[in-house]
Parts: structure tokens; sequence; C-alpha cells
RNA sequence: GCGACCGUAGCUCAGUUGGUUAGAGCGCUAGAUUGUGAUUCUAGAUGUCGCCGGUUCAAAUCCGGUCGGUCGCCCCA
């Protein structure tokens, strides 16, 4: 608190950066409506309670990542590390049940605390996507598909690599665990520190382990595969088929586990080399479970979560902000008909700054480092003969225009400059990003 | 929570084996033109050398601590 700082792990979106960070959500919000989710918001902060219910206890966002405190009632609260355990809440508590499938796109900041590093911060942003009560695996399909068209759109799907596993129903989930357990327990003597705390809490998440101790033992480790019943697989295989005629290509990971622990069935993490030690970029899963465990109907889940974050670093430029123009006036009189004139523009949807400070030379300095096309020059002059100087930044030309057509002059103009836009499209001079 | 590396101007950085008023580029301000930007030329301003303590005649430089940052582990978006 001493220094005028930001608290560790959380970050200013200035306003030169802010435009990358837009692009992503919406472009996400775009292709979002485009399969018809509707777009909703929940509170930065919930009871404690409802995280520690829906993410589980053991899990580690749970146990040593929230951001919690009492407030002064007294109240247990907690920042959201997540969106689904609200969103959840929300579908219950506002009766929505009874319009399922409910389909929603959200995005927002979440809180974990974190030790911040490449691609982690303690306030970070995600947009997410989730649909209650729909359990057939078309739905997977679809979710999943969402998430590769708004990747395709930011220019990054071909730098990230979908993963995909089935964790099963829950029958074939602790029937599985039971044998996991047992086989790694036989085995303690050659893990990990780590993965003995993991055989503890999450034992599947051993399948997963950097360790080369660990990596010999999970060689012989049972495969969760082949404890899947019949339901879990042939619900696994329907998720395939419907990728692959989607064409979206994908790779079975089985040691694609996934931290939280209401995911059953479909789990999947679309990730990139290109982030450094955290590559996952959008993951999540069905949740069959979840809202029953809240205490909400038995209602089927399914959604993910990407980060703003990660996804701004790849993400393609976002489109140039329009160029404004800038009016010039020299003079008390041509200052009041400068407002007019910039109202008038305005409505016409032209972007228009008001250089009214310094001489005239200092007012087209700021014109030229705002990036402005035109110059509107409007001193004594101009406004005995009833017309403004209409300067060209781009070529330097200057020429009068009478007021009444400024308007129209601008307007055509600037329709001139899109085509050009258009036309040079697909440049792509990000080097940063791979 | 653990580990490694790093803190000098608004930004990117230089600063020799400790030695006198701590530098450059970019940016910023003003002028070369009292009504013309960007390009050019000239001038100017900018610093608690992260902070606290120690060693020394002398510390941006060496040592200890602390705070902050970056990257990695765990885990995740």
């Amino acid at each position: 608190m001493s220094k005028l700082q930001p608290v560790r792990g959380t970050h200013d979106i200035l306003p030169d950066e802010f435009p990358r960070f837009a692009h992503v959500w919406n472009t996400a919000r775009e292709v979002a409506r485009l399969y018809g989710y509707a777009e909703m918001a929940t509170p930065i902060f919930e009871f404690t309670e409802l995280f520690a219910r829906g993410m589980g206890e053991t899990s580690d966002v749970v146990s040593k990542e929230m951001y919690s405190f009492t407030d002064r009632g007294d109240e247990g609260l907690t920042l959201r590390p997540e969106y689904t355990a609200g969103i959840c809440r929300a579908f219950i508590s506002n009766g929505l049940t009874q319009q399922v499938p409910l389909k929603v796109f959200a995005h927002g900041p979440m809180f974990r605390y974190e030790r911040p590093q490449k691609g982690r911060q303690r306030q970070f942003h995600q947009i997410d996507v989730e649909v209650l009560g729909a359990p057939e695996p078309e739905c997977d399909v679809e979710v999943i598909s969402l998430a590769a068209d708004i990747l395709q759109r930011l220019g990054i799907l071909d730098c990230c690599t979908l993963s995909l596993n089935s964790l099963g129903d829950p029958e074939s989930r602790t029937a599985y665990r039971k044998v996991l357990i047992d086989y790694y327990s036989a085995h303690k003597a050659k893990l990990s520190e780590d993965s003995l705390r993991r055989l503890e809490r999450n034992p599947m998440r051993i399948l997963d382990s950097k360790d080369e101790g660990d990596k010999a033992v999970n060689v012989n480790a049972p495969s969760l595969g082949d404890y899947l019943n019949t339901a879990a697989r042939d619900f696994f295989a329907a998720v395939k088929a419907g990728l692959e005629a989607s064409g979206i290509a994908f790779t079975v990971e089985p040691s694609l586990v996934r931290g939280l622990d209401y995911y059953t069935h479909t789990a999947f993490e679309f990730v990139t080399t290109h982030l450094g030690a955290q590559g996952t970029v959008i993951g999540g899963g069905r949740y069959d479970g979840l809202i029953e465990a809240l205490g909400g109907p038995p209602t089927a889940g399914i959604g993910w979560a990407g980060g703003i974050e990660r996804l701004a670093m790849l993400a393609n430029d976002p489109p140039k902000p329009e160029r404004p123009v800038a009016i010039v006036p020299m003079g008390e009189a041509a200052e009041r008909r400068a407002l007019a004139l910039a109202r008038e523009l305005r409505d016409a949807d032209v972007v228009v700054e008001l250089a009214y400070k310094g001489n005239m030379k200092r007012r087209l300095q700021r014109a030229n480092k705002l990036d402005a096309s035109h110059a509107l020059i409007l001193g004594d002059a101009e406004m005995a003969k009833g017309v403004v100087a209409l300067k060209n930044f781009d070529d330097g030309t200057q020429r009068e225009v009478a007021f009444a057509d400024i308007v129209e002059e601008l307007t055509v103009d600037a329709m001139g400059e899109l085509a050009d836009l258009m036309g040079l499209d697909g440049i792509d001079d990000d080097e940063d990003k791979r």
C-alpha cells in the first residue's frame, strides 16, 4: 500500500491495449450470437459456500486460491474464481429451470490468489459459455465447435490443438478411481511428493505428472478408457463422431483430467505451445451433477472458459479505430461556429476532435498526433466566405468547402477509405505472437 | 507456498577494477515561420540510481534485509 502501485497480480488495461481485449470478447460475443447463445452476467462475488460446494473442497482453487473475505454483515463472501458456479446459481435462484436448454455467453473478471507469471494473474478475465439442461452429446460438439470458431476468427486456431478425453459417468469414474488408488498405493515408494499428495486429493492428476519417477509408474497404470461403462463409451463415441463430422481436429488425451471435481464425461482443452508454461487457452467440459449438488433439480450442464489475456496475446490485431476529423477554429466567432459544426458531423457519425488550444501550428500538431484524416480550418477569412479549409493529412492537399457541403464531403471520403482498407486486409505483421 | 533472474528519466537501455556536476535514444516542452501537421535544424526540462541498513575517505557499483517485477514449479483460463 505504500506506493501508488496496483495490487500484485492486477493490471491496468490502458487505452492503447484495450482494443486487443475488446476484440476478443466482441468476437466471442458475435460467434456466440450466431450459435443462438444469449449474453448474461452474474455478480463478481458470491457466498463462499457456493464455490466451495460447486468446485469441491479439495480442489486447488478452493483450498488455496480463493479471494475470500467477511463483509460488514459477517457474511463469508468470495470473489468469483470462475463463472460456472455463479451461472448455475443464477439458473436456480431465478427459476430458469423451466427454460432449458439455457444457452449463455458471458465475460468478465475472475480472481484467484496465485503467484503471477506469464499468462497468469490474480485478476484475469474470461469469456465463458454454458449450456444448462442439454444432456445430449450433440451439445458437447456444439459447444466445442463454438470455441473453435472463435479461435478461428481470432486467427489462432492454427496454433492450437484440441485435447479431448472422457471422464466417464459417475459410475465409471468411481470404479476407475478405486482401481487407480489401489494401483498407486502399491507403488507409493516410487511416487514424488506432489503425487503422494495428489493420491489423497485427486489421484487422476498423477497421470499428468511431469516427474520422471511418476512417469515410469504411469506406464503400467490402469487406463480410464478401459473402465468406461457402455453408456459412457457410447457417449464419448458420439462426441468424437460429431467433431469429425464438423471437421474439427482433436487428439484423445487420456491424461487430460481437469482440476474441478464436478466434471463428468467430456473434458477438453485448446492448448497452444506459444504461451510458455500456461498453454491452455480454452478449457471446459461436462458437469451433469453440479446443479443438483448445488440444490437444484437434476440438470445436465456443459461449458468452457477462455482466458482473455491469453487469447489477446495470440490474436490478430484488432480492427483499426476510425480516424477522427479535427476542427481547427481560430478566433472566437470561429470557435462558436466550430461547436455547431462538430455536432453536425457527429450526428452524421463522423469522429470529431476539436483543437482549441495554442496557435494554429500547435493545433495541427495535436490533430496529427491524434491520427486525424483531415483538418477543418476555420478562421476569419473562411468565416467571411462561408467555407472551411479542408486539409487532407495524408497528401497535404487543402481546398475550400462550403459549410453546407462539409458533412457530405467527409462522409463520402470515409467510404472511400473503408474500401481501401478492405482491399488491404490480410496484413499481419504481428511478430511477437509466436 | 517453493525456486531462478531482474529493479538507473514517461519508455528502451548504457554507466569500466567502487572515484568528482549520473548519460544516450525515443518521447515531452519551446524556437527556426504572428494562418499550416508529419519530415529537418536548434535549444530546454526531466532522476529519492526501488526502499532500509552495513562496509568504505568515497557506493548506482560491494554485502545483508525488504518491497516490487519477470519467468518457472504446483495448479489453472
